[in-house]
DNA sequence: TCCTACGATGGACCTAATCCAAGTCAAGAA
DNA sequence: TTCTTGACTTGGATTAGGTCCATCGTAGGA
């Protein structure tokens, strides 16, 4: 991820320690945190880091194309810094949890002409949605419901 | 659309002049209003009716499966009575037009099973996002369609 | 017509996000 | 090294979108 910190520096980007932070903390795959989280944990190490600066250092990460804006569920916008490899999303109905997934072939490709209204299309954002392997279980009565009764 | 009051009235929907203004607000192809679009235009006929009502009404419509809830921006969700034909939305990326649309074949298929994670799939939502043709002549200025002038 | 459980109301409240004026500091210049 | 300055940060106010709840109203069955 330092290279990311390189790349921004080389955009002319001012760094400061709040912005190092953050970007810091989106380090990873399978990351999708919410701009609170991500407070949250810059917070665990610079404990006087303010709202407004994770939401504006998010935007310009967002809008450099160095972190992707998801929002998966109509709730809080979610970060993924896994901006530089193309992919789409599977997200858990019942926990929320989101893993990036590599369909095969370009989503694009599956739009007739005669579909696209004159549009000029950019992308397909595809988000695939069921139940992960934890939720599947807790939520069919199956046999044997595990304990956990709420 | 009077065929989805018949439908509600048959599930046992006790049937107000609000549920009734806000399903007739929400008929037609192409409809995706906000909330706070369908509390407007209900209170064009219906003056006293309170954004609660309007809420609930849409909440109890998403749960009957009789609209869809989409959310294609991080803003507020948009409410589709088109909720019995199967179909995907393009959206334009400047003025936030939606469009259904029909794409051939499944995205489910497209997704291998070395990248379902042990997700039990339930459906795929595609997003196809690109420029209208009147925002594209807007935002382009002509010719010369600027590079990367960074 | 009367009852009553279900629905509507509006105002308080909540979360996510943005705005803004004032203070701070990274990094280039001297 | 110190100075300078404008970009950056702060925290508190504000906004948008949405939910909750106590109370009132009414659809529709008896």
């Amino acid at each position: 991820m330092s290279d990311l910190l390189e790349r921004l520096r080389g955009r002319g980007w001012r760094m400061t320690s709040q912005r190092r932070v953050v970007a810091e903390v989106l380090a990873g795959d399978h990351v999708h945190l919410t701009a609170d989280e991500v407070h949250g944990r810059a917070a665990q190490r610079l404990p006087e880091i303010s709202r407004a600066t994770v939401y504006n250092t998010l935007g310009e990460l967002v809008s450099l194309g160095e972190v992707l804006e998801v929002s998966t569920d109509g709730r809080a916008k979610r970060y993924d810094p896994n901006a530089h490899h193309p992919h789409q999303h599977l997200v858990c109905s019942h926990c929320g949890t989101i893993r990036d997934v590599h369909p095969v072939g370009d989503p694009l490709d599956d739009l007739p002409d005669g579909e696209r209204f004159g549009f000029t299309l950019a992308r397909a954002d595809v988000t695939y949605r069921g139940l992960c392997p934890a939720c599947a279980q807790d939520v069919s009565p199956g046999r044997v419901p595990s304990g956990n009764e709420s």
